[in-house]
DNA sequence: TAGTTGTGCAACCGATTGGTTGCAAATATA
DNA sequence: TATATTTGCAACCAATCGGTTGCACAACTA
């Protein structure tokens, strides 16, 4: 069982989760009920996101409550970070190609 | 097929595929020499790699080398970013109490 | 021309994924 | 206490995933 952030965030309904709770935490029915797909199967995305350390579920009485932990998503961040350089270069050549051809000593 | 970036990424021997071509393209066949896995194998992770435009794959007589295009991570990038400030916060806020229980004031 | 090399792809396979229904158990409420 | 609510989980299912072998074909090379 592949259990890591990469994987957790592939899944849109995963990501939508995220996005729910990272505000305000929900408990299990409050979630589910967004979506229109059985309980249980967003259950398993909750215990999915859990696992992978993406969210926090605490009991209160009966109810258990999903709270984001957003801070996991660093690995990501630095994962991507890695490559930001590469299209920034080439966003950064693309600009100075363009003023170069915008330069008026050009048409002298 | 679903075929999103989020997806695409979601697999490490395709991690690894970008981060192998990202500073020279490569022909598939070297590409492949790099994983125990089978050449088909490979090629079906840089064609959903293409699918979704994290490389490019450009003919060359009989060979097709593979182009990495990571400016497509962008996607990525600001979907991560819509939650940096959570962590960051939070983390501004550590920083902060750690400053403040540190305060000479506070041993007057 | 004959052989080698690099590639695309069909066909198949077991494991995993994302979904379901149904039931049991714990907690709240009448 | 009887009932309703919230949850966890087992059992099952179809589709997808990541892998395989085998073959066809185009393009270099001897």
């Amino acid at each position: 069982m592949r259990r890591d952030v990469f994987q957790a965030i592939a899944d849109p309904t995963r990501r939508e989760i995220l996005h729910m709770v990272c505000d305000k935490p929900l408990n299990v029915n409050a979630v589910a009920g967004h979506f229109d797909v059985s309980r249980t199967a967003v259950y398993k995305h909750i215990k999915i996101l859990a696992e992978c350390g993406l969210l926090e579920v605490k009991q209160k009485g009966r109810e258990r409550f999903c709270e984001a932990k957003p801070e996991k998503l660093n690995e990501v961040s630095k994962w991507v970070d890695q490559y930001k350089r590469f299209w920034e270069q080439k966003l950064d050549a693309l600009e100075a190609y363009l003023q170069l051809i915008q330069e008026p000593s050009n048409n002298k």
